[in-house]
DNA sequence: AACACGTGGTT
DNA sequence: TAACCAAGTGT
């Protein structure tokens, strides 16, 4: 090593003076979010469940709306679920949103303080669970996110992983040893200064070992190659769909569908849409969903493809303007409701691109 | 265990 | 640009 200096073995490098440099850090160089403000259990629970798979910068208008709309949990829980839902469009997953609701109906309340009954309501797993109870309830529970993993996963040059009963098993454990070795660091903060240190300074690609606290100790600094762990997971691979959908606008609004609960977009209104094989011709197969709704429908112009790209899934649309439309709207799979409506509220991501092209 | 589940940013 | 991946959970 060109720095010469001795070094304790990574492996057994202490913990307590791992969890010291990540407190100072943190004191220092934490940003300023909202939920961080005001950490009550609320506030938290719904910081962590739109932050699930979901950036910060991302979250931070959809926590603003939805508190200033819905202060407390017990308001949440008043709710519709469809205006929930309305709310959290565009933020995708929307399985969380009704898990939201149901988790606020179920306590309604109040949120239990410890991390084994939280993990007990629907939407809230092991990470969430711990990052709720350590970060509003002050419960000494460790947390293994996609950040934390990284940054143990170099720290200690392990090649771990994550997706496996033991890779999961020695996570949690080494997270749980920091936990315990914390001092007086509170454990909301040991917890979000591991998140926030995998998320500003150990990142994916290039990671920032000149400004790492824990530069000393960790073992892929040492190693020259930071950037190999963790080691890369096998991913499915993106399946290419193609679909077609109709966009009929009158003065009354336009024709949208509320797709049924559970499935791809499960609650979220979009123009009708059908997917459609890879030899199918997308202009007949849109009349035949219309049909399928009760709907005789004349297909005027044609408007430029939309691509869209979902987790697993490419999707490629065409989308007609419907000319002529008879007929009285009755829901059928995938769609629970079929309605013409004058607003934007409810759509996906995917459908407000459909309405543009 | 493996896959479904959205969207947007980065490289 | 295609691939990667982000404060994961439910099934």
């Amino acid at each position: 090593m060109t720095c010469g200096k001795n070094r304790t073995d990574p492996i057994e490098a202490d913990p307590a003076a791992i969890a010291d440099a990540l407190g100072t850090w943190y004191a220092a160089n934490a940003r300023a979010l909202p939920w961080r403000a005001d950490p009550t259990p609320y506030r938290v629970l719904l910081s962590e469940l739109m932050l699930q798979q979901t950036r910060v910068e991302t979250v931070l208008p959809y926590f603003a709306r939805f508190v200033r709309r819905w202060p407390t949990l017990a308001d949440l829980a008043a709710a519709d679920e469809v205006e929930v839902l309305e709310e959290w469009a565009g933020l995708g997953y929307y399985s969380r949103a009704r898990n939201l609701h149901r988790c606020a109906r179920a306590a309604a309340r109040g949120l239990p303080p410890t991390a084994a009954e939280l993990a007990l309501l629907p939407g809230i797993g092991p990470y969430t669970a711990g990052a709720i109870a350590s970060i509003a309830f002050g419960e000494a529970a460790a947390l293994v996110d996609g950040n934390v993993e990284r940054l143990l996963s170099r720290l200690d040059g392990r090649d771990l992983d994550p997706r496996s009963k033991e890779g999961k098993r020695a996570l949690w454990a080494r997270a749980g040893e920091l936990q315990r070795s914390r001092g007086a660091l509170r454990p909301g903060d040991l917890n979000q200064a591991l998140m926030e240190m995998g998320a500003t300074v150990c990142v994916p690609r290039k990671p920032r070992c000149h400004t790492c606290p824990l530069a000393g100790p960790c073992a892929a600094r040492a190693s020259g190659t930071p950037e190999r762990w963790p080691t890369p997971t096998r991913k499915a691979p993106v399946a290419a769909i193609r679909g077609a959908a109709g966009v009929f606008e009158t003065a009354a609004g336009r024709l949208l569908g509320r797709r049924v609960a559970g499935g791809l977009l499960g609650g979220l209104w979009e123009p009708i849409r059908v997917e459609i094989g890879e030899l199918t011709e997308p202009g007949p197969a849109l009349v035949a969903g219309f049909a399928a709704l009760g709907l005789t429908v004349r297909l005027g112009t044609r408007r430029p493809d939309v691509v869209h790209v979902f987790t697993h899934r490419r999707l490629t649309c065409a989308v007609f303007e419907v000319a002529q439309l008879v007929g009285e709207p009755v829901p059928a799979p995938p769609y629970e409701e079929v309605a013409f409506r004058g607003d934007l509220r409810g759509l996906s991501t995917l459908a407000r691109k459909i309405l543009e092209a």
